[in-house]
DNA sequence: TCAGTGA
């Protein structure tokens, strides 16, 4: 992926990893780390950083896919894909030799993070920890004991305990080891073990839980056991150069897609298994090339997915595995259609054939039901509250007329700037040139902050969120394109300058905080133009123990005046579809042609009153500390 | 309405 100056914790997560290829060939040159090409504000070099003269900051500019696997040249892929070999492309692997080192001893190393210089011993993370905290062995596992779990569905494979309970192939452990997750979190013990049963899955978890390793675990596990490859059927063929990936893996927003992507390559290096990332706004012709070398997985965002389907550089006939992260936002309604179109109406296999499995945090009752048009006999699974919030995210909610919000936030930042600690904090705003209009206004006024948002082009934003992440602009302003799934490490302050309409946005903007076991802080500015959202909100706050303030109270007793339609999701006592839409007698979906009731009945463990067939039951202080989206 | 996703 894009080489990034990461974050802190990724830099200490590489620490361990097989002996970092520190190839510190910076060329002095290169020492002026924000000087050449990007975005002019960046002469200020965050501490950690200063009277470094060893660092091989890559020059700003340096656009995505720039890692371009260095020295693999023409290896086994290139001359068995493109030599005019068998059938149509035999891309997706299948000459491959699986596992042989010897295709692969030159694979890029996941795990080594050259571009951040590691901070000098004793440097502490912008929140003031030292730095060893940040690692995920300080995870506080034991407080994932507790979570309530909930599964339905006819035969649920039961849970593990461990990594080493599953057969994931020695590869494989090797790279969970690596990445130093000790045990699987609550939604990986469960979810593993369905996806290599080979069932379909709706799962549900807290932000920050773990699912992007739930479904590639089981993924990267299947395409290394399975057949060879997708070998495309003879005539299904579709060109010399098309793709055809074993597995499709689909995200809102470009940067979750690399992230997603830098992940699967941790966890897949030296299993054979190759992934390849595709999205819009960055130059495709380096993305083809990484197609034609050889793709297992595919991991992209839909608008440049159909660009290549639509060019027959990519086939879906192969997919195996199809996995939709932020699953609900991938099927509401703006991304309902092309979803639909890449899933239903090009060359994948059908739902049985193929494994689907979707993954949220939230799950709202109408968007299961349009889901299950992709799904088979599936099991659905909630761990935690579903669509609720860690109790570990403190939530204040303010009551700030429009005209005094800004000076509002000048104060938190200045009693944050007081406090002596380095933290990072992001800000989220309503529209584009809301972010656009702050991110100016707090530079003018002495905070280093930069955006993120739609309209500034990719380059700039990965820049933006390098900065971010690094502490170099310690302040983000963001739309709710930074909403979902980042894993941003160190973000102490998430302020929801304007309130989202949507509380399941909401959850998942204040879930940027709070992550990796720590505590966080989400500040939130309401006022009359959010009274629609009061109801949910002051019932979200109340399922996290966070204290409802009585004028919330009382904005949520009133009759909302817009009619109260569009933030009800469920009503009543779930309100975010915590439960399986299919085990509500009131919903009618597809189920019903499916059998309905009973057959489903299999091993529902309850609702969330009561305590969970895994983990014992209550809540109390059990909120999921997280780690990882 | 807004946000996001291809040129």
């Amino acid at each position: 992926m894009a080489s990034s100056r990461t974050s802190w914790a990724d830099v200490a997560d590489a620490e361990p990893a097989p002996p970092p290829p520190v190839t510190t060939t910076a060329p002095a040159a290169a020492l002026a780390p924000a000087a050449s090409n990007g975005p002019a504000r960046s002469s200020y070099v965050p501490p950690h950083l200063r009277n470094r003269s060893s660092s091989a900051a890559p020059p700003p500019s340096s656009s995505a896919g720039i890692l371009s696997r260095p020295g693999a040249g023409p290896s086994t892929f290139g001359s068995a894909a493109g030599g005019g070999g068998p059938g149509p492309g035999t891309f997706g692997g299948g000459g491959r030799p699986r596992g042989g080192p010897r295709s692969w001893d030159r694979e890029p190393d996941p795990f080594a993070n050259s571009d951040p210089p590691l901070p000098p011993a004793g440097a502490t993370a912008p929140d003031g920890t030292p730095f060893e905290d940040h690692q995920n062995t300080g995870i506080n596992f034991d407080a994932y004991e507790d979570i309530p779990v909930e599964t339905s569905g006819r035969e649920v494979p039961p849970p593990v305990a461990t990594f080493a309970e599953i057969d994931l192939g020695e590869a494989l452990n090797e790279n969970i080891r690596r990445c130093r997750y000790v045990r699987p979190t609550p939604v990986q013990r469960h979810a593993i073990p369905i996806s290599l049963a080979g069932r379909d899955l709706m799962a549900c978890a807290q932000t920050g839980s773990g699912k992007t390793a739930a479904f590639c675990f089981p993924i990267i596990s299947g395409i290394m056991r399975g057949p060879p490859a997708g070998r495309p059927q003879r005539g299904g063929g579709m060109g010399m150069r098309t793709a055809y990936p074993s597995a499709l893996i689909l995200s809102p927003t470009r940067e979750l897609s690399m992230q997603i992507h830098e992940e699967a390559r941790k966890f897949s290096y030296q299993t054979g298994v190759r992934v390849v990332v595709a999205y819009g706004g960055a130059p495709i012709t380096q993305q083809l090339r990484d197609l034609e070398r050889g793709v297992d997985i595919l991991v992209a965002t839909p608008g440049r997915l159909v660009d290549l389907l639509e060019r027959a550089r990519v086939s879906l006939q192969s997919i195996r595995y199809l996995a939709l992260d932020e699953a609900d936002r991938m099927l509401d309604m703006g991304f309902e259609p092309q979803v639909r179109r890449i899933v239903e109406q090009m060359d994948m296999p059908p739902p049985g054939v193929r494994q689907t499995l979707l993954f949220s945090a939230t799950f709202p009752k109408e968007i299961q039901r349009m889901a299950s048009d992709f799904l088979e006999n599936y099991i659905f699974l909630a761990v935690g509250r579903v669509g609720s919030s860690t109790e570990l995210i403190v939530q204040r909610i303010e009551f700030v007329q429009e005209a005094d919000k800004r000076s509002h936030l000048m104060d938190l930042l200045h009693a944050q700037r007081d406090t002596g600690k380095q933290t990072l904090t992001l800000v989220f705003v309503e529209t584009k040139r809301g972010a656009d209009s702050l991110e100016s206004w707090l530079c003018m006024n002495g905070f280093p902050a930069t955006s993120i948002h739609g309209d500034r082009n990719q380059q700039e934003r990965e820049y933006a969120l390098r900065s971010f992440k690094s502490g170099q602009t310690p302040i983000l302003v963001a739309t709710d394109v930074a909403a979902r799934g980042l894993d941003i490490p160190h973000v102490a302050h998430v302020v929801n300058f304007d309130l989202p309409n949507d509380i399941d946005d909401y959850v998942h903007r204040i879930g940027r905080t709070g992550r990796a076991g720590k505590s966080g802080l989400a500040t939130a500015f309401f006022n009359d133009n959010n009274s629609s959202l009061a109801k949910s909100l002051a019932e979200l706050m109340q399922e996290s123990n966070q204290e409802v303030p009585a004028w919330l109270s009382r904005y949520a007793a009133r009759p909302s005046y817009g009619g109260g339609g569009r933030n009800r999701r469920s009503g009543g006592g779930n309100r975010f579809g915590g439960r399986d839409f299919r085990n509500d007698s009131s919903s009618f979906g597809k189920g019903g042609s499916r059998g309905g009731g009973d057959y489903y009945g299999g091993s529902s463990s309850g609702g969330y009153g009561g305590s969970s067939s895994y983990g014992g039951g209550g809540y109390g202080g059990a909120g999921a500390p997280s780690a990882w989206d």
